[in-house]
DNA sequence: TCCGACACTCTCTTTCAAGTAACTATAGCA
DNA sequence: TGCTATAGTTACTTGAAAGAGAGTGTCGGA
């Protein structure tokens, strides 16, 4: 697939004009099923939270990563690494010594993820006391009306 | 629609700030964690492509929201827009006529979500085509390794 | 009387993502 | 000889999400 072949540049413009207002609205629906799919990839719990560490603390390696990204497991750090490689957001760096030195960075496009992410970060930051009263509402509405 | 009611020009600056620089490294980790449980509940493909096309269309009723957004069972769609609702990020009107009328549209805190989440697809879009390059490299590598 | 529209709701089945835990290779060190 | 550190594999298990598809209630119209 050629992705961005008929993505001009008037409809880049457009979709940044429509990142500070609201809606991205009319772009040929394909781009629209492609961004979806590439989200859909970028926006897992363990991708994104590799991304804010190695954000935070530039290099890591990957013993020292686990350990900043809590929870996660070795199959799951590795798996996720791996597939963020391969979409070009990290670098990884073998240094063929023993113990074996392996070291992980973003790359410009993961760089530049992470601050296009910083938005939802910054609304979730911002809107979690609202988000937490409206559940309580909510809820508290589901309870009555039974 | 009254989006930005409750949202101050001093927290829009700060979000402003956050979003230019990159890491909004130093806060509160429990934030961090509730931040994280968050984006984990709204960053979900279903989510985002009703956020999406009530952006666009406004208001709209389950039938046609559930055209607009393709592929999406009932079931799926109905446990959606629950979830969304429950955490403030739609209201929904029902209008006791029959057959049935409910509309659904996106709140403030829906459209500021909505315009947060423009920036990843404004990556997404922009960067499809070196993801797909980057992806195309790293199999390539792949297969001529093994 | 039966149909269709609308907005669900329920159950059943399948799939797949994620976690656990053990195993690998290698060199230096005690 | 066995232990440790490092950066992973591999196999097995489990739970939750998702899809399919039928059922529900109501009313007006043919």
């Amino acid at each position: 697939m050629r992705a961005l072949a008929n993505f001009t540049t008037a409809e880049i413009e457009r979709a940044k004009r429509y990142a500070s207002a609201i809606p991205p609205a009319d772009l040929d629906p394909r781009i629209g099923a492609l961004v979806n799919e590439l989200i859909g990839r970028v926006a897992d719990k363990w991708t994104m939270m590799i991304l804010e560490t190695l954000a935070e603390q530039g290099e890591l390696r990957f013993t020292r990563l686990s350990e900043f990204v809590k929870g996660i497991s070795q199959k799951m750090l590795t798996q996720t690494l791996r597939n963020m490689e391969r979409d070009g957001l990290v670098i990884c760096t073998v240094h063929p010594v023993v113990p074996p030195k392996v070291e992980y960075r973003l790359t410009g496009l993961g760089l530049r993820l992470g601050s296009a992410f910083c938005g939802v970060w910054v609304w979730a930051a911002e809107n979690l006391d609202h988000v937490e009263k409206a559940r309580q509402l909510f809820d508290g509405k589901a309870k009555a009306g039974s």
